[in-house]
DNA sequence: GACAGCATGTAATGAGTTACATGATTAA
DNA sequence: TTAATCATGTAACTCATTACATGCTGTC
């Protein structure tokens, strides 16, 4: 029994709460499952022939003009393999950011380009945190729809996604003003600032590790 | 004139701090590298041979014992790729997560196996968390070493991480004290507090809105 | 002198992306 | 009626992972 991808788990999961067709699948992607299984269009219409293949989905082929559309349902197949999915351990998030690299090697290029590099992660982290916004808002507007049902867990994973861009953002906004200090980002003059940023970050850890300390800590 | 892949450019920008045999860069792509660029060890063997394809690094071939081992060194032409690259915009970053997925379709499950997965991310992210301020700990007691003059951007990237990490930990955390008061993972009494959630978190982005207010937004 | 773990790779496979193609629908 | 956008795919290719293989080094 060959191991399902991470894609095929996700497509499963939006199959378990009604029938979509490929093209729905990817307007469903985009609006939710993207934040934390981000994937090219082609591959929501690739994806779920791997899942018929293996009968954890039906394909029913409407006609529509001259065209047609295919139409996907999960099997009972499907829904005992995601229940046993549910069940195992998850690996670890992966977080993948050009920007970040960027940043991190700043002291080759210039300072402009540096900024530049921040300030799209800032204007990107916003426009998310925005998007982010507008569902949970919509959710409260109309009940929950498009599936009240599912209102208590898309209020976990939107907590989530709300906190994450709204890090985006106000890291790369408090990165913008820390390099505005610097003079360039050759090391010399911005050492006093790197200074300064790494005593708060520690000093900051600590009182949180004070006040909200429960698990793994082994010494007060 | 091929594109190059992000891990391309990582490899070729820790080449740019100094020559690294390719057991050395799995080192330091753990070490840091991995908290926005992951990638498995196999693939730093065989990218850096990419680079020398292209001309950007130079590779010279050691012998230790009866085995030999590979040391790639950056070259001028490998150097102003990189000015280049760090001029270009950056690509969005990116997150995934088997985690929230299954967090997100936690209704088709039991309630001990969302609490599980709940739990399991706490502790990754605690780990996590405590492996960077570890880090930042390190470059306060020894000057900035092994690079102090790499110390400014490590500050900027530094914070990045352990906010993030800390993020990754309180949400869990926080997820599996919610989620501890409901019946099960079924709709039916989670609603009501799904919908303080919704409301605080709305809340709480209206506040930082209005305070934090600058770029992009029209309407004060 | 055996075993664990560090160091150094290669080969096969598979997942995911980019590029391309084309039909239907709506607005100018 | 042309152009733009929505809708629906296929083919080729690249990136990245898993699985495997093997030499070195210290320790019991």
């Amino acid at each position: 029994m060959a191991e399902l991808s991470l894609t095929s788990y996700g497509l499963l999961c939006l199959l378990s709460v009604r029938p979509w067709s490929a093209y729905e699948l990817t307007g469903q992607v985009k609006r939710s499952l993207r934040y934390f299984c981000p994937r090219a269009e082609t591959r929501l219409y690739q994806e779920p022939k791997n899942l018929v293949a293996k009968g954890l989905a039906r394909a029913r082929t409407e006609a529509n003009g001259r065209r047609t559309r295919t139409v996907y349902s999960i099997t009972p197949t499907g829904r005992r393999a995601l229940e046993r999915w549910l069940e195992e351990p998850s690996g670890p998030p992966q977080l993948e950011s050009e920007s970040m690299l960027r940043v991190a090697f700043a002291e080759i290029g210039t300072k402009e380009a540096l900024v530049r590099t921040l300030e799209g992660m800032q204007a990107h982290g916003h426009a998310l945190h925005q998007q982010a916004l507008e569902i949970l808002k919509g959710y409260l507007d109309t009940g929950g729809e498009p599936f009240p049902e599912r209102l208590h867990v898309n209020a976990l994973t939107g907590k989530f996604i709300v906190d994450y861009t709204a890090l985006l953002e106000s890291w790369a906004r408090w990165a913008v003003h820390e390099v505005e200090g610097w003079p360039a980002t050759g090391p010399a003059a911005a050492v006093p600032i790197a200074w300064d940023v790494l005593r708060a970050a520690a000093a900051e850890a600590d009182a949180a590790g004070e006040a909200g300390a429960d698990a793994g800590v082994a010494d007060p």
